[in-house]
DNA sequence: GCATTAATTGAGACTTTGTCTCAATTATAT
DNA sequence: ATATAATTGAGACAAAGTCTCAATTAATGC
């Protein structure tokens, strides 16, 4: 996986250095949902002297090759930077009360995928499907609270 | 439909203030993808000293009450605000290297929106389903520029 | 291994976004 | 009209993200 990921960059020209690859390893152990800040703590755990500045612009370089795309960004309680290194999609639930997020797996947009790429001429290299709206805890205690 | 709102905000026990309905106003013209910082600029133009934290409780309250959905908040580029007034969801195409954005209508998820919502005991009031990659155009220039 | 060179970096200033507090205002019920 | 509690604007604040520039460093060719 990080060996695609170099390859690629070599491939489009790109320097192998020590932040970027600390910045890489933290995206490879650290899940899908890590945040700008997340890395750059995380990263600095395994290079020092790695800079928020490094942080998003590899996360910029990254998103421009297809191998990483950031979903909510700037959003704070949640989760924030989105991988999609790991799969070619992202789903999950969020409740609007408590910010929880729930994942799935179930995946219906294949073929649609396929038409819109036809129809429009589009190279889609991932997506986010997101629900929204109360969860299960929630949903009861909505009209209780206020 | 803005009456649907000032209906729900009522029998919610909510004040019918100027500023709020400022906000309104604009979020019902202004489309659906309208960023915090427009839906200010906009409701200023209707309420001049309506401010920014107005504009945020605003948002905040009518997201409490699934009226509304902020999407990628704080991303500056593209749009940000997404209103959920107008449809249950949204679909739409970005591209990841000029960032443009393509919506479609064509909408695939409504049964396993009912199999999540019994599954899981979720409340579902709205989703959003984005593909990224590139665009026609991006598709193209991708590797002269580069 | 060593020098060259252009890409990349860190530091930190800066801008923008979003949150919070508090005194002043105002919509609503009476 | 008055009382009262919700709502507001201002502005301080915090966090997120961008940008510049001089210093560093990875890759290339020797």
């Amino acid at each position: 996986m990080l060996e695609t990921i170099v390859e690629r960059l070599q491939e489009a020209g790109h320097r192998l250095t020590k932040p970027r690859m600390a910045v890489l390893q933290v995206l490879e152990t650290g899940g899908e949902h890590l945040s700008p800040a997340e890395i750059l703590a995380r990263g600095q755990a395994i290079y020092p002297a790695l800079s928020r500045a490094t942080v998003y612009r590899t996360l910029e370089l990254l998103s421009e090759l297809g191998l990483l795309r950031l979903i909510h960004p700037g959003e704070q309680r949640s989760s924030v930077a989105c991988v999609a290194m790991h799969h070619h999609g992202h789903h999950h639930l969020l409740c609007i009360h408590c910010g929880c997020m729930i994942p799935f797996e179930e995946c219906v947009v294949g073929e649609l995928e396929a038409t819109l790429s036809q129809r429009l001429g589009f190279e889609i290299k991932g997506h986010l499907l997101e629900f929204y709206g109360l969860c299960k805890e929630c949903r009861g205690h909505q009209k209780v609270e206020q």
